[in-house]
DNA sequence: ACTGATCTGTAGTACATATTACACAATGGT
DNA sequence: ACCATTGTGTAATATGTACTACAGATCAGT
């Protein structure tokens, strides 16, 4: 037994040449399964484009299944991560929530925002860890967000609501709009910067006047 | 020639047979398309189920790609019927949209809704004639009764907006909340009569006092 | 530099599945 | 009742792919 190792269980730091591998793979394998389905992608293809070997990748995941699982899910989480920073309970109501329906809706409509959210639902069944990931993480924090904001900020805003979280609810589901829709539909579709600014205004107007602001 | 078949280029009436094996083909497809998706079903357990012969199959649809795109968008275009029927012009505006929302989330949380959402989004990229077809059949209709429904009946109950096409995306986005993706998540997730008329009351009251009604 | 472990490259196995070929049975109009 | 057309059953082809086996290269700690 190793004596300066912690005593403890811990895998013993397979760290620097395993965990590069590992990383590569992870990224290969998001990249595939986010551009064909799981179905669709071909692991080889997946070791072609990532560099390593087809053994070490099975040494190391065991499965196309698992390595589905770990790749999704890291770039589901990666993907949400900027989008809690938009909420800055300081600033008034309009402009708090058109700084964070910015950040929601840009990363909604972008192209690896699409691919999350199609490959999510479309491997929902097959998947189902990967589909409460998706939601956790992504969704949800961000009504969980804006509820807080809401909570923090309506009140000094003269708005009101019977249900926070419902009303949280309502403006993610608004800013959402057609646009995913499209996006989802068409890949050649894009929202530039202003089309959203003016978008996600028009909900918060819509939104803010409803609540009795203003 | 025949001589009493008409002289233009109609396929003579392959009728009742043939149209027979074409609707069990059609339906057994769509369940197990909606069931795996695209890449997963099999053609051979397809005919299994359906009954008919795998060289009739290939005979009629030619390949599994055109099978599925028939089967899938008749099964769309088939869901989203009873929809229409619920807008009624003459009802006060918060008795409309109950009715209209209604309607639109229990179809959006059914078991079938949610297998034709799920295999639409989710095999979008190599089929977007079948995505095309969900979003003009599905949410572009709903959006188009809704819109038809508001610029008819609001004025005379108060309600005025900025844009009638753009509030009524935002009602249907705020009755679609959060109970879509939680269905995508979870399989055995149900809304009752009950839970519906809730959520869709509470959504009818926040955007008719957001639009200046009552 | 030596050694034990880990990674690499290639090739092979097992298996599933889309698609076709072909001989035979059922059908429907006359 | 006949016959051409169309559906049926089975089996074969061809291809792709997940996964494993194994010999050799590469690395990390001493």
């Amino acid at each position: 037994m190793p004596h300066r190792a912690a005593e403890s269980s811990e895998p013993v730091r397979p760290l620097s040449r395993g965990e590069a591998r590992r990383r590569a793979f992870l990224d290969a394998a998001a990249d595939a399964f986010l551009e064909h389905g799981f179905e669709a992608a071909s692991v080889n293809e997946i070791v072609r484009r990532a560099g390593g070997s087809l053994a070490t990748l099975y040494q190391q995941f065991g499965s196309k299944e698992q390595l589905f699982q770990a790749a999704v899910e890291e770039r589901v989480s990666r993907a949400i991560a900027p989008m809690v920073h938009a909420a800055d309970h300081n600033l008034p109501i309009r402009q708090g929530l058109q700084a964070i329906g910015e950040a929601f809706l840009g990363a909604l409509v972008s192209p690896g925002g699409v691919a999350i959210f199609r490959v999510s639902i479309g491997e929902a069944r097959k998947f189902p860890e990967v589909m409460r990931t998706f939601l956790l993480t992504g969704p949800d924090r961000v009504r969980q967000v804006v509820s807080a904001y809401l909570a923090a900020r309506a009140p000094q805003d003269g708005c009101s609501f019977a249900s926070v979280e419902r009303a949280a609810d309502y403006f993610c589901e608004m800013v959402r709009g057609r646009y995913q829709y499209r996006a989802l539909a068409d890949p050649s579709f894009q929202l530039s910067q202003d089309d959203i600014r003016v978008h996600v205004a028009a909900a918060v107007d819509f939104f803010v006047r409803g609540a009795g602001g203003d």
